[in-house]
DNA sequence: CAAAGTGTGTCACAGTAGTGATACAGTTGA
DNA sequence: TCAACTGTATCACTACTGTGACACACTTTG
């Protein structure tokens, strides 16, 4: 479980760690079910508090992304599961909508926004094959 | 210059008084060069502190909506103008790009979250012809 | 059951966001 | 010019967020 993290960075600490996690779920690098570095653990590692890991995990767990059971451990909750997939789609409708109201707003077509959606999505797939 | 805050709504008062105005703008109901109201005289209205109003209308000037006259006034900006235009892109390009990482990060295929993006756009504009 | 691991809960402090009071500075129009 | 408007700037208070220290409760393992 590679987790890095650099200060002084604008992001809060405890959102690199969800973002980072995220992404190794998504990349296939942690699987369902699997362990987490415990809390002490990373923190100590981090030379963090125990208290910002905790708002990663609680994080992590309310996107349903990871479960903790109380006294053993934290894990890669089934992403495919459609409770993790019920939570996830409510997250997505809540930044598409702010999309869409603000490109409302903005005077923007729906077209226009897919549009640009596009042009996203080639973007950082670029940017990450060169990454 | 109809505008209308509610406390207690979780939503900041300067993000309510944003939000309204865009709208407004986006509907046609202020037109280009037209004069906002004057700083005191909304916050008087509403029963705010000036600071407010003048952290609103400075957050509309940074998205490029409303640009604003030492000693004059403030007034609608050309939406059209390319560096209005050019700004509201910038800002969309954000919001895009938050929804496409999370959507990756959650393994959701890009056409499915241009699929969701149909979904709600179709939703808002029902909710919209009811209110 | 006991030790050593795990997550949980509470209090505390710094930084920031949101709001408020008030003084400063430029523009308008008689 | 000057009064009455306009936006600008600064200081202050409150709530919340992010982080930290530390005690509590549950699970595992022997």
């Amino acid at each position: 479980m590679q987790i890095e993290i650099t200060l002084q960075d604008g992001v809060p600490i405890y959102r690199q760690i969800v973002n980072q996690v995220k992404y190794q779920i998504a990349s296939g690098r942690l699987s369902t079910d699997e362990e987490l570095p415990a809390i002490r653990a990373l923190a100590q590692r981090l030379s963090i508090t125990p208290n910002t890991v905790v708002k990663a995990y609680s994080t992590l767990e309310n996107e349903g992304l990871v479960y903790k059971k109380q006294g053993a451990g934290t894990y890669v909750a089934d992403t495919k599961s459609p409770l993790a997939k019920k939570e996830q789609r409510r997250l997505l409708t809540q930044r598409a909508d702010a999309l869409l109201t603000e490109a409302s707003q903005f005077g923007f077509a729906f077209d226009e926004v897919v549009e640009l959606l596009k042009k996203r999505q080639d973007a950082i797939n670029k940017g990450t094959k060169k990454g």
